[in-house]
RNA sequence: GGAGGGAUGCCAGAGUGGUUGAAUGGGGCGGUCUCGAACACCGCUGUGGACUUCCAGUUCACCGUGGGUUCGAAUCCCACUCCCUCCGCCA
């Protein structure tokens, strides 16, 4: 969410930011809602304030015992108490109609973030590792997965339909191998503390976290209950301060999540149909941090330097992208896209998105009431929250099998992977 | 699932319709005392909004959340959420 003062006092920046994003929020109606508010905030406080008085003065008429008089002060009261319910009623709907449409206005945009409208404006900062050239053809993971019986897309589809699947033996280990060393390094090695979050959350948190009300469509939520399923840990996490104010001291504060990820995928029907990189669940190990506003773009290149280390110490060849403005996103200020190179279908090989790292400045931390104070009896300030994938084991699947992949149709385990998986040095029919 | 109890400021805990933004205690901060510290004493100690701007004020709202009753609600009524106790069931 932005701040309401900032939208009102850089009009123009904000809409020019709009166009940039390829995108699309009611500011005329906003400014339009909070001016019609403001004036009638100030109306109906000048009656309460009038009211107040008036309620304060009868009572006083009260205790001397002066019934008459009171009386006739209450019905003066009664035509003033009217008048203001009728008037908090507009009021409250017109906050509550200003409120919603605040919630669809997406971040600004750092400056200095490419401009384009859509991503094939993203500009590629940095490559590491080196394509690999195959002498023989390489097969693309659903078929490796099934020659090698590690993946199941039949008995996934019979239980759960379409871009459902299992893992099945050295598939599954491999799955959880990843998972645990991703983990494993972040704790021990990039300083994160693991959380274990609810995988379901109160609409209310999806909100906060800016997932609601703008991508409803994508989100899997229980009709009766108030459960939303998480699509990612970002949600939980930024939940976990909600509504707190935290001490300058504990800042920056690193958090790392496993959890599975639910997401209906109806925005992408027909994409990425074969495989298992576009699925309804899905886990994902994610970074997130809160920091201090004036240290938050040093912490997204911590958390891309963390994703790139994990590409780097399984050997798979990945390129940076940095995200420009029309592919951006809603709550992005700044965002990284760690793309690992896969043969993919045909072997003329494609960058696959594993990572995306995140500044989202103020936004969730404003709509979710994240602040800080910088010392004892300081006014608080919202603090800022990055995120960021590291890494998602099913995708990473799909690059340790097709990168690894051998002419006779095993895979060699990548060997920070080995100790995880009994010593295992392979994946053979 | 059944029965009961509860939710107040950083914490503990009063308050049951009328200067209560909220007693009291603790904690924290500042000061006096002291060579210094402890003790003691004094003072301060919430958030958000609107307005004015002499940056010092004025004012409104907030006692789990949302409604209602009333001239007036922390206090009464309704719904919801959460917590606790007991019983039942259970991974």
């Amino acid at each position: 969410m932005l701040d309401l003062n900032y939208i009102r006092q850089n009009v123009a920046e904000v809409k020019a930011a709009l166009v940039k994003l390829n995108t699309e929020a009611p500011i005329e109606e906003i400014l339009q809602l909070d001016q019609q508010r403001r004036d009638l905030l100030k109306e109906v406080e000048a009656l309460r304030q009038e009211r107040n008085v008036g309620s304060k003065a009868i009572g006083k008429l009260m205790a001397e015992g002066k019934k008459a008089e009171a009386e006739t002060q209450k019905q003066h009261m009664t035509d003033l108490g009217d008048k203001i319910s009728q008037l908090s009623e507009m009021l409250r709907q017109i906050e509550t109609d200003l409120e919603d449409k605040l919630l669809y206005v997406p971040n600004m945009p750092a400056p200095g973030v490419p401009e384009g409208a859509d991503d094939s404006h993203n500009v590629e900062i940095r490559r590491w590792g080196e394509p690999r050239q195959f002498d023989f053809k390489p097969l693309p993971h659903w078929e490796l997965g099934e020659k090698l019986d590690i993946i199941d897309f039949e008995r996934g589809v019979k239980m759960s339909g379409t871009r459902f699947y299992l893992f099945k033996g050295l598939g599954a280990s491999l799955h959880r191998a990843l998972i645990n060393w991703f983990l494993d390094v972040a704790v021990n090695e990039h300083g994160y503390t693991e959380i274990y979050p609810p995988f379901m959350v109160r609409q209310q948190a999806m909100v906060k976290a800016a997932h609601l009300p703008k991508f409803r469509d994508n989100m899997y939520y229980d009709t009766e209950e108030d459960y939303w399923f998480i699509g990612t840990a970002e949600v939980p996490l930024t939940n976990v301060f909600a509504d707190e104010i935290l001490e300058a001291s504990q800042l920056p504060i690193r958090y790392v999540a496993h959890t599975p990820c639910f997401r209906r995928e109806k925005m992408s029907a027909g994409r990425d149909v074969r495989g298992i990189k576009r699925v309804h669940q899905f886990e994902k190990v994610e970074m997130y941090h809160y920091t201090l506003p004036e240290e938050s773009y040093a912490h997204l290149n911590e958390i891309v330097g963390n994703a790139e280390r994990l590409c780097q110490m399984l050997g798979l060849p990945y390129r940076v992208v940095e995200i420009c403005t029309g592919d951006l996103g809603f709550a992005a200020a700044k965002k990284f896209d760690l793309e690992v190179w896969v043969p993919g279908e045909n072997g003329q090989g494609e960058w696959m998105e594993i990572s995306s790292c995140s500044n989202v400045t103020d936004f969730q931390a404003r709509r979710a009431n994240l602040r800080f104070r910088r010392e004892k009896g300081a006014k608080p300030e919202y603090l800022h929250t990055l995120n960021g994938s590291g890494l998602p084991p099913g995708r990473l699947m799909i690059a340790v099998l097709e990168n690894y992949q051998q002419a006779d149709g095993s895979v060699i385990i990548p060997e920070v992977l080995r100790p995880y998986l009994g010593g295992r040095t392979e994946i053979k029919k």
